[in-house]
DNA sequence: TCTGGGGTCCTAGGACCC
DNA sequence: TCTGGGGTCCTAGGACCC
């Protein structure tokens, strides 16, 4: 059996441990920039505030109705992860970290008999509560617990265990005919792997309810739809199409992208916002010890103004690399490229989107490898910034961090070109 | 004035080859 | 010049997830 383990309103929850005073109280997590809404605690969903929704469309409804208002703090809510994920594992024989607030878990046997479906079911819904009681005791996070058969059953559950009070936060779906009445109440959005387009072209061959589409025939559901809702179809009558996925797998594209907190409109500002997503993107590449080959380059003007503009560009690499002088350099004579002036940029980003790895055979026969200079650079790099903080160590080209005063550098007409590539740290 | 930041997989269609 | 079938590879776009 798995069972999918939930962190209710993981971000807004984080906060919570951090202020006891404000529980039972509605509050609301902002995404960066404070630009939109990205968690709501059940109290805040209560009173009507939408998810994703911009933050100045609701700030008015949320001042009167007292709503705490928390800008997001990730390194935070890793770390609280961290600690929720290693105390699951000791209810699990396996597990697959999902996301940052989701892990699937693989149950134990219970040695129960299987002849007796009730007391089966009894028994799961008690060892998730034993879950859900052991993870709020000892890191005060509140979670739900789906059991089941697969793992989309096992996220149905969860998501029954939420809706439902008399669930008391954990859900066992352990005999399917008995789920007739429930399933049948469910949409089929509800599903996981179901989105909104999938939702209404099911809707439009009449199929609403997820009892409908288990009694879906697969082969039929694969040549109309995909293998993928195949793939559902099989998993909602319990039969796995879907296991634990333990290795996390390289990336096979890395991205790295910011909205602005204000408007950019000049070429310097922006390229110095690229220099530093393409730092942060190397980063993360040189983590799986990989190489980039294609990088793809993008700038956009708001989506909600007129005569929108968001080119993009995508550059083959004269060799792999994972330096990040050598991705700046192109990311920024991109956006040169791409640049227009007059016109408002909102966002901007580095993606990463052709990786290869770096094993001692690829770099054999990649030549031009890159130089042992680099390599040892890149890792000084990496080092401070791991010792002491990230942001500790960067390129000149990422701009002038924080408050410090380089106007000496920032005024000379050379600037540009001829300390770009130049490491600098930041002394606190 | 202010509107998230990541990812994956599948499929259809075009280019090209025999 | 037109007609035909079978196959692979690549890419863009669509759909989904958190």
């Amino acid at each position: 059996m798995f069972a999918l383990v939930d962190c209710d309103s993981f971000f807004a929850s984080c906060e919570q441990i951090f202020r006891p005073d404000l529980r039972g109280k509605p509050i609301v997590v902002l995404s960066n920039n404070d630009g939109c809404i990205v968690a709501r605690n059940r109290q805040a969903k209560a009173l009507q505030v939408p998810d994703l929704v911009a933050y100045f469309k609701v700030k008015q409804l949320l001042e009167k109705q007292q709503i705490e208002v928390f800008s997001s703090n990730y390194e935070l809510y890793g770390d609280i992860s961290a600690r929720v994920m290693d105390r699951l594992q000791d209810f699990a024989t396996d597990m697959e970290i999902y996301s940052i607030d989701e892990a699937f878990l693989l149950l134990p046997d219970l040695n129960i008999d299987d002849t007796n479906a009730s007391q089966n079911s009894n028994a799961y819904w008690q060892y998730g509560r034993t879950i859900k009681k052991t993870i709020w005791k000892d890191i005060r996070v509140p979670v739900s617990v789906g059991i089941g058969a697969t793992k989309t059953l096992a996220k149905l559950a969860s998501h029954i265990a939420k809706q439902s009070l008399r669930c008391q936060g954990v859900c066992a779906i352990v005999n399917l005919p008995r789920w007739q009445k429930v399933f049948s109440r469910i949409p089929v959005k509800k599903i996981w792997g179901i989105g909104r387009k999938y939702a209404s072209r099911l809707q439009a061959d009449h199929i609403y309810s997820v009892w409908q589409l288990l009694n879906c025939n697969p082969k039929t559901i694969q040549r109309r739809y995909s293998v993928n809702l195949e793939r559902t179809v099989e998993e909602l009558n319990g039969i796995p199409c879907y296991g634990l996925e333990k290795e996390i797998p390289d990336k096979q594209q890395i991205i790295s992208s910011r909205s602005f907190g204000k408007k950019i409109t000049e070429l310097e500002p922006l390229q110095q916002a690229i220099s530093q997503y393409a730092s942060r993107a190397c980063q993360k590449l040189r983590t799986q010890n990989a190489l980039a080959t294609t990088i793809n380059v993008f700038i956009q003007t708001s989506r909600f103004e007129e005569d929108y503009y968001a080119p993009a560009l995508s550059i083959k690499l004269p060799c792999p690399t994972n330096d990040t002088r050598t991705i700046i350099h192109f990311a920024r004579q991109a956006v040169w490229q791409l640049y227009k002036p007059h016109r408002r940029y909102a966002k901007a980003g580095v993606a990463i989107t052709e990786i290869i790895s770096r094993t001692p055979q690829q770099l054999d026969f990649l030549a031009p490898v890159q130089s042992s200079h680099s390599e040892n650079l890149m890792q000084v790099l990496d080092t401070i910034n791991q010792r002491s903080g990230s942001g500790t160590a960067f390129f000149l080209a990422q701009g002038i961090q924080q408050k410090w005063k380089m106007n000496r550098f920032m005024k000379s007409p050379s600037y540009t070109t001829r300390w770009l590539d130049l490491p600098c740290i930041m002394i606190r």
